[in-house]
DNA sequence: ACCACCATGTAACAGGTTACATGATTAA
DNA sequence: TTAATCATGTAACCTGTTACATGGTGGT
């Protein structure tokens, strides 16, 4: 045990390993801290992490143990191991790779002669609007973060929320000077 | 028939309407156009293409014909129905919600105290590469379009490409400090 | 001689979602 | 009295991937 070199580890799997290394944890916890903390760029179903868990202790990455309690349910806390430490290092030193956006919106407006112009400038509202809204709370976010990588996710979100904030406005621009002056 | 008013499809069901609104289809067919045309924001395997449309089929939103062939394997052709068009239509006018970034990039980063910074600026430059390589794709193919909602997404990509290459550049940077200059 | 293109599919697996089910405690 | 929090899970489903299998045609 433990010459496990390349065991396979999904997202998932390392981002609920890597809340671990910060302490002993249950499925809740976990759930809460990938809501909240991180939630920004991924936010598995609970059911999935409930699911997950077993099969960590199950391979090794992870034991848990049953804490009872008087007027909460029972909880199981989570603890990562030395294994599951190695399979986390080797999947956070794995070199990622880009995915090009998946986003529907972008098949949308790809198909956007099928679409009444007016739809499709509601559409691209409707980002301009989220996106603003991130970048409003990231903003309020920022300057009080004492964790630096925190920090730089953070920063990440900006990128992309202004991006996105940026490309709406223009698009939005050019469809409605279009429905203004309907060249058939 | 034809009163399905909110059958629901799938994001590659509605790409795969959405192309063959532009005429009959192979399989074949569509996977290149979706490579080519869309392939920045949309590229399923072929497996799931074929497995994809004789349900289409199956569900009346595309008819299918055999064309027999001499010195090619023979092909099915598949075109769109009344009522697929009808349920493209809606999928096309549902607003879009806007999902948060799930780049594995991002947990890396954010788990970024687990890993020795030459590794991580190693992850960051390696994105803003690949964003840098985009970046010239898209540039080298905006001018030449003549539709203008392939443009729109192209632009989308290049925001998405530039704000991505501001990221890294700048996360570079502050790592790069850090590890001039490691403040234990 | 080899490789790319045409053309379709199966099998196995991975990784995820929503909805449902349960039930006590505590703060507003 | 109403809602949120704590706490865990099952069942059904969906969407997708990689690897494998087949085999002729046409260009370099």
């Amino acid at each position: 045990m433990g010459a496990r070199a390349t065991a396979h580890i999904s997202v998932t799997e390392a981002a609920l390993l890597g809340l671990l290394t910060r302490g002993e944890m249950s499925g809740y916890d976990l759930q809460r801290q990938a809501e909240r903390s991180g939630g920004f760029f991924w936010a598995p179903a609970k059911s999935r992490v409930y699911a997950v868990l077993p099969q960590l202790v199950t391979r090794g990455f992870a034991t848990s143990r049953e804490v009872v309690q008087e007027h909460r349910p029972n909880k199981q806390l989570y603890s990562i191991t030395r294994d599951g430490r190695a399979a986390l290092q080797s999947w956070l030193e794995e070199p990622p790779s880009m995915e090009p956006e998946r986003n529907p919106l972008l098949i949308k407006i790809y198909f956007g002669e099928l679409l009444e112009p007016s739809v499709l400038i509601a559409h691209v509202q409707k980002l301009r609007a989220e996106a603003t809204a991130l970048k409003h709370r990231l903003e309020a976010l920022e300057p009080s973060e004492s964790d630096p990588f925190g920090d730089l996710t953070v920063r990440h979100g900006l990128e992309w929320a202004r991006a996105m904030i940026r490309w709406a406005a223009s698009t939005e621009k050019e469809l409605e000077a279009r429905l203004a002056a309907p060249v058939h």
